[in-house]
DNA sequence: AGATCAACCAAGCAAGCGCTAGTGTAAACC
DNA sequence: GGTTTACACTAGCGCTTGCTTGGTTGATCT
C-alpha cells in the first residue's frame, strides 16, 4: 500500500475521482464506481489510497494547492497598485475555477465529509489562500479603492466569487477576465480601469 | 401512508430533519437517526413521509416558501425607491437565513440529492424567489443606483448573500440589518442611506 | 358500543457498502 | 538469475442501508 505516494498514476486517479464526486456527491460515489471509472477493480483502489476518505482529501488538496500557487504567481507578476493586485487575484481565482473546476466544487460542497484529521491539514492550505485575499482587500481599503468593514467586505467578495461555480459556463461568451473586471467595477466603481473586454485567453 | 399531508406533526418532524441534515449531510443521515431524533422508531417514519427523499424535499420546500413569503411581504411594506426596495430584499434574505437557517443550508448544499421530480417542483419556487431579486436589481440599475451587467450583478449579489451561511454568527455583534446595510454600501457607495446601525431587532 | 383512523412498534429482508486477505504477473533492480 | 516492487486481480466478510410487513394503541366520532 502506497501511503502518501505522489505517483502520476495517483494524480490521474484523483482527477477522475473529482469528476465523479461532482456528479454524484462523495457519499453516493462508491468505491466500485470509482474503480470502474478508473478501469480497475474495487480492491485495487486501495493500493493507491489508504481509504475512501484519503481520495477526497487528495482531490481537495490538489485543487487548493493549485489555486494557491496560481494566486501567488499572479501577485508576483502584476503591478504594485491596489487595483492591479485586486484584479490579479480575482482573475486568478476565476481561472482556477475554470481549469480545476471539479476539485473546487468538491472542496466547497464536500468539505464537511472530511474527517477531523484531514480537515485540520487542509485548513492550513485554505487559510493561506484566504489570507492572500484578505491582504489584497486590506490594500484596496487602505488605498481608498473600496470602502467598508474589512471583515464583511472580504466575506462578500469571497461569496460572490465562490458562487460562480454554480452558474458560470466556460463555454459561454464571458471569459474569467470579464467576470473579474465586472466584479471589481461593481465594488470599486470609481475606477476607470485601463484594460476592457476579453482580449485574449 | 400520508402522502402530501401537511399535519403539524409532519412540520415538526421536518424541522428536526433539517437540523440533522445540516449536522450530518443528507446521505449520512440514516432513517434510524432521524427516527431517534424524533422519538419514534424508524418504521414509523414512513407513515409521515413516502420515502427519505420526500423528507429532503419537505425541508427545502418549507425554507424556500418562507423566504418567498417574507420577501414579498418586505417588498409590500417598504417604500417605492430603488434603494429602499434593494435594502428591504437584502434584509429579508438575511432575516430568513437567521430564522430558517437549517432549511436554507440544506437547500444550498443538498439540492443535488433531490431526484429530478422533486427538483422540477422546487425549481419553480426557487425561480420565483430569484425573480424577485432580479426585478429589484433591475430597478436599482435603471435608477442608476448600481451599475454593470444585469446578469452578473445579480449573480454576484446572490453569491455574497448565500455565502453568509458559511460564516454568519447569529450570536455575534452584527445584526442582519447591519449586513444588509454594508452590502448595499459596497455595491452602491454613492448613496448615503438614512438609517444606520442596528436600532432594533 | 362499535367503527374509524392517525400514529406508532417489532422484526426483518434484500441489497449495497467499505474494506481485507491472499494471489498473480510483468517490469526493474542488484 | 534471483529478488523486489508496483499494480492488478478474485473472493468475500461483516455490517448498514432504506424500506416493508403485519399488527397494536388510544383518541375521536356516530
Amino acid at each position: 500500500m502506497n501511503v502518501v505516494n505522489e505517483s502520476p498514476r495517483r494524480k490521474e486517479l484523483t482527477r477522475l475521482a473529482a469528476q465523479l464526486f461532482v456528479q454524484e456527491g462523495f457519499d453516493r460515489t462508491t468505491v466500485r464506481m470509482l474503480a470502474q471509472e478508473m478501469g480497475i477493480k474495487s480492491g485495487s483502489l486501495f493500493h493507491h489510497f489508504r481509504d475512501k476518505q484519503e481520495i477526497l482529501a487528495a482531490v481537495i488538496e490538489e485543487g487548493t494547492q493549485n489555486a494557491l500557487t496560481l494566486a501567488r504567481h499572479a501577485l508576483e507578476q502584476c503591478g504594485d497598485s491596489a487595483e492591479e493586485r485586486l484584479h490579479a487575484m480575482a482573475r486568478a481565482h476565476l481561472q482556477t475555477l475554470l481549469t480545476d473546476r471539479n476539485a473546487h466544487v468538491v472542496a466547497l460542497y464536500e468539505w464537511r465529509r472530511l474527517d477531523s484529521q484531514a480537515r485540520a491539514h487542509l485548513s492550513h492550505l485554505r487559510d493561506a489562500y484566504e489570507a492572500l485575499w484578505e491582504a489584497v482587500i486590506d490594500e484596496a481599503l487602505d488605498g481608498g479603492l473600496i470602502h467598508g468593514d474589512r471583515f464583511l467586505v472580504s466575506r462578500f467578495v469571497m461569496g460572490a466569487l465562490n458562487w460562480t461555480v454554480r452558474w458560470y459556463d466556460p463555454e459561454g461568451p464571458r471569459k474569467p477576465e470579464d467576470l473579474a473586471h465586472e466584479l471589481i467595477a461593481m465594488i470599486a466603481p470609481s475606477t476607470q480601469s485601463a484594460q476592457v473586454g476579453s482580449t485574449k485567453v
